[in-house]
DNA sequence: AAAACTGTATCTATTATAATTACACTAACC
DNA sequence: GGTTAGTGTAATTATAATAGATACAGTTTT
């Protein structure tokens, strides 16, 4: 899966964790990601295109949700990004073999169909339960290396 | 999904409409596919060494299949390929943050069920049913353009 | 008007993919 | 036993996809 998939959840995931009623910069959320601020605004251009996030531009300008973290599916965010994990790459595209072109046609269909049914699997996940799932997550591995400190989410308009 | 995969399908139907008798080469195949035959080579090389096909080298050698077509699921070979394809990317995978760590940890787990699922699908789809879905599409294809002279499996090895 | 943002395009670097070439090895055939 | 027709595999090159970086116009707030 491409990995601006990834990054979009993964921003997504901060954005609800972000209750300190400020915006989040394209900045700072590249640096929670560990990407480049013009590749997170270029990501969550499309979100917002998408619905799943408010935008402002100017000063104290940034990032929100725009809906509850309880809301926001992997299907969403799936559909949004395009990434269509599960399409067939054809080397052969402009081939007009008869043969090629049935099997091909059938080989699409058939993986129309799994991409359907990982869409009603995504249905299921939300960045809220990601987010509690990725806290508990936290916690254990913290037992395991106290020495790193937790986060601290007040730090993000410095 | 890789084109391996494509391919790797592809020619597996070939060699179940070979029942000539004869073993079909890596150049008839690479025709058939339209790819190159080097290619055709090292995929079916993987095919081999998961027992999918049976290969022949010196004259008169070549491939075929190693079972019945109805045995010959997608997902053995999706397994064959290691095609990955909900494998998450994560292009910051050096870093050491311990929040990233855990929520590519949670995002992994949650891909990984995604992807038995998919093997579960696949494990219903086999070369058998695919060719005659293929073949059907091609009847109905071939009523539409009838100029499309329908292909000669007798002249595999001209 | 200046400052701090987003939006977006473009260029460059890197990586992944596919095509091509080459050749060692193997088995059948004369 | 040598020639031929094939696989197996590595190495090289070409092309395409991905990610990083830079730049700057446009937008708000102060």
């Amino acid at each position: 899966m491409n990995s601006e998939f990834t990054i979009a959840v993964h921003c997504l995931i901060e954005l609800a964790k972000n209750t300190s009623g400020h915006l989040y910069s394209s900045e700072a959320l590249s640096q929670k990601v560990h990407t480049h601020s013009a590749r997170v605004r270029k990501i969550m251009s499309t979100l917002r295109k998408n619905e799943l996030v408010v935008t402002k531009e100017g000063i104290r300008g940034g990032y929100r949700l725009n809906l509850d973290p309880r809301e926001i599916t992997l299907a969403l965010v799936y559909r949004a990004i395009a990434c269509e994990a599960l399409k067939l790459n054809w080397c052969s595209c402009s081939e007009s073999d008869p043969e090629l072109i049935s099997v091909r046609m059938v080989m699409d269909q058939a993986f129309g169909e799994a991409e359907v049914l990982l869409e009603e699997y995504l249905e299921r996940l939300t960045i809220d339960s990601l987010l509690r799932q990725a806290e508990k997550v936290r916690e254990s591995l913290s037992c395991l290396c106290p020495e790193n400190i937790p986060s601290d989410p007040q730090s993000i308009d410095k």
